[in-house]
DNA sequence: CCGAGTCTTTACGGAATCTTTATGCACAAC
DNA sequence: GTTGTGCATAAAGATTCCGTAAAGACTCGG
């Protein structure tokens, strides 16, 4: 299984806050960060790329304010502030920078799980992701969203493992994967030796995507190494 | 079309609240639709679209939790849910329940403008094609809003999680949807893992849908990975 | 309390997929 | 020329997954 965890960044500074929601994150599940400060906070944003943001508009450095608004004029990751002060004032003014809800301190954790979820949803079914949904080479299209291969227009199932290979070596496009990394990718880290196995299955590939298969265009082996999804030229 | 106004639909019995938001609203260059319970609010959602809902939970005809559940099925139009219950229990029901925000009466009118520009923000900038109430493949159709299901003309009766299940595959039409997606839409999330139910069902949507169920041309099965209602081409 | 409708559980044949085995080819080392 | 290694391909065997029917359990209104 490729999915990896959804990943949460907290910008806290008080050290009880961030104990409590890094417990509470990684049992549910999530990837957890954190940063004790709007610098740190946006430089973590810039290199982790989270999925979510609970930022605490109370920081010592900087104005809660201004990170907010810092970090839309760049990204359109979720931001869910949490602050001390219940003002209606204050809320308009975070809302209006940018951030996605606000909830004030104290909060129920249950809350702000329910309010991260809607942030989250709204992220993950709209199909604006980073990387692009759909992926060309030759006749053949493959739709990340959907989970459907196209040749030449007509519909072309693939199986579980054949289409996790080829996922692993789109993702990988034009540079060499090697077998274990792609043994590891499609079956799992048990399987790093078997090599067979992908043979059997580029073949299979293959035979289902190349005109030739026996004089592959886009599915090249290099030998000793592993193999190669070639796209460009 | 060339609408230049905002919509905004306000589900809520009360006349006072009516009342207030309709002026705040219009006052603030927005249209303003009104429906005094549930049902009426469905109906106007289906054959108005508002770019936004503002929903009271507590309607005298039916609960405010299951018209989110509802229209969920098939819009993602934004709605807020105003309630004068603020247990932490109820935020999060609705929240899961499919609602995008949750204040607490009595609320202040800048914070509700201002978490509905923070929903309205979101769906403009996301290319969000427009739902419709009624969903059709082949010579069946679902209404929504009725809840039915007609084939050739003729009414067809689905048990609840018939319908549920149904309903999930039409959201993330063409798109494969897992076994434990589909368990936990129709079922629940402590369901996954109980894949057999699936087959069990998908076989009884087959045998009142499909012409040939023993050759599906809609409820296409993805071996190892899920389920697909097949639309397009 | 009963019965209709619905959900849950079970069982099994068959299909799809994964794994294993076998054979042949190309190429380099010796 | 022989040998060995790595690869491609086909096909058989093993395993998992799916479709289907049917029976048991549960729910709810009357």
């Amino acid at each position: 299984m490729s999915k990896s965890k959804i990943a949460v960044l907290v910008i806290e500074d008080e050290a009880p806050i961030r104990r409590f929601l890094k417990m509470t994150l990684t049992s549910q599940g999530y990837d957890f960060s954190e940063a004790v400060s709007g610098q740190e906070g946006m430089l973590k944003v810039a290199s982790e790329k989270p999925d979510i943001i609970i930022l605490d508009l109370g920081l010592p450095d900087m104005d809660g304010l201004e990170v907010t608004k810092q970090l839309r004029e760049w990204t359109p990751t979720p931001i869910i502030v949490l602050s001390a002060r219940g003002q209606e004032k204050d809320k308009v003014e975070a809302l209006d920078a940018g951030a996605d809800d606000y909830l004030t301190k104290p909060f129920g954790v249950a809350e702000l799980m329910a309010r991260a979820r809607v942030a989250l949803r709204r992220t993950m079914t709209s199909s604006n992701g980073e990387t692009q949904s759909v992926f060309k080479f030759g006749d053949v299209e493959v739709d990340f969203v959907k989970r459907q291969v196209t040749k030449a227009g007509k519909e072309l199932h693939l199986t579980p493992i054949e289409y996790k290979l080829l996922a692993t070596l789109i993702k990988y496009a034009d540079r060499v994967v090697t077998h274990n990394h792609l043994l590891r990718e499609a079956w799992g880290s048990e399987y790093s030796g078997e090599t067979h196995y992908l043979r059997v299955y580029m073949a299979q590939l293959r035979r289902k995507l190349e005109k030739n298969p026996a004089q592959p265009k886009y599915l090249i082996t290099e030998p000793g190494v592993g193999y190669r999804l070639k796209v460009s030229q």
